[in-house]
DNA sequence: GCCATAATTTAGCCTGTCCTAATTTAATAC
DNA sequence: GTATTAAATTAGGACAGGCTAAATTATGGC
């Protein structure tokens, strides 16, 4: 049998909250991210752990096994796959790819997921410039990443990492040319965490909690996987 | 609440079954096609009936309401837009499509139906021939069509339909050039019900179990959207 | 009209996924 | 150390969707 939807985002959920936190993972953060009553994920943890997708300790935590990890992973490639998909060639507009790409990611098979990366000549990023998973499903190194609400006056930055999750963050953030790839440097940054920017040449305000999930690299240290947008800089 | 796989795999199951030999349906002519137990289509037709989208009269069969129709024609048309767009854009061979659509059809957004509809520029017909329904979810109309088994010797006619169902049958046909467009004629009709065509100038043989589930349309009578290929005829 | 048969429904059961309310356990404060 | 509190589990129930086996109904043959 392969895993229903449910045992999927399950499995998903605590990979993100590992890499975020570590193991063990408490369920009640796993039931705030599904948005679910916590009695209904304990049970759904029970079945996991009967099928050996996590290890669990009662009161404690829990964990992703080998095997759970590599359903994680390949769920997180099926879901950065279609993004990456949706956004180049069905002109979806940045900021509905994620909502799309959550459903369809339990539900395209091998044998698209193939002719998906294939078409797209295997992209290494999705639109928002998180690491898509290769073929073999090892979990994608963490790069190093700030968060641009961590930047000082001056600092030369390229953008990396935008969170997906909001999508009037997201459309706002297109549409002053805040993604993945752009140089930009911090002009001011005020006292209640207003950061202003320069983003070709022109001066963009992020609020703080805005500027907390976006993820950036300094100049020196760009690993070779992020293309990096030179226009408007020096 | 949206209508579940279930749901709409039943409803467009006596679609279907509606278009071949008109209402009422049976349940257990519902229960083949869905390869399911009699019992389970009973309780599904329960719930259908529940929910306003069948009428039914016990041990008589069921019948589509209108808004029952509806959902099967939508499910329908998300069915043919994405055959069209995996053989078109995603370069699945013509065999394939049919199961993933099978499953991705419950799982679109509205949004990915227009995207793939604008993107493939409004088609009328899917891969195997098969009338894609408007925006407007009106039932598309059922073209005069003729067996291919039923044709004689010396017709000339264009292949308009071929049943998504058989892989085998579809790889084989696509392999010999039988696909909806395509103009042949019968050149023999042996004992066994064995058919050869002159296809492109050159003779193809089908046995009748094939043949039956091929449609075909007299030259002179082939309507305005389906596309005649004139290839290797005189 | 009655009987055999086939189609259909009913009865009874199971699993997965959801919930609320009650209980138990772990962790923290004092 | 004990009391408080937050987290987690257990208890109990709902509903969708699946099954087999038993009962029921309709129908065609005679
Ligand atoms: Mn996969
Ligand atoms: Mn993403
Ligand atoms: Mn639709
Ligand atoms: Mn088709």
């Amino acid at each position: 049998m392969s895993p229903s939807p449910v045992i999927e985002d399950t499995l998903k959920t605590i990979y993100h909250l590992q890499q975020e936190a570590g193991p063990p993972v408490g369920t009640s953060d796993i039931a705030d991210r599904l948005d679910k009553a916590q009695a209904t994920v304990t049970s759904t943890l029970d079945r996991l752990e009967d099928q050996e997708l996590i290890t669990r300790e009662p009161y404690q935590g829990s964990e992703l096994t080998d095997k759970g990890r590599t359903v994680a992973v390949e769920v997180l490639r099926h879901h950065r796959l279609l993004e990456t998909y949706l956004a180049d060639h069905l002109d979806y507009p940045w900021e509905l790819v994620h909502e799309e790409a959550d459903r369809l990611e339990h539900h395209i098979s091998e044998e698209f997921e193939r002719r998906l990366a294939e078409t797209l000549e295997n992209p290494r990023r999705d639109p928002h410039g998180d690491p898509i998973p290769g073929e073999d499903l090892e979990p994608p190194n963490q790069d190093p990443m700030r968060p641009l609400s961590a930047c000082e006056v001056g600092d030369r930055v390229v953008i990396t990492r935008v969170s997906d999750r909001n999508e009037d963050d997201l459309a706002y953030l297109a549409d002053v040319g805040i993604t993945p790839g752009t140089a930009v440097r911090i002009v001011d940054v005020a006292p209640f965490g207003m950061i202003t920017l320069d983003v070709d040449d022109t001066e963009q305000a992020i609020p703080e909690g805005v500027a907390t999930s976006i993820r950036v690299t300094s100049l020196n240290d760009v690993d070779d996987s992020v293309s990096v947008d030179h226009r408007g800089d020096a």
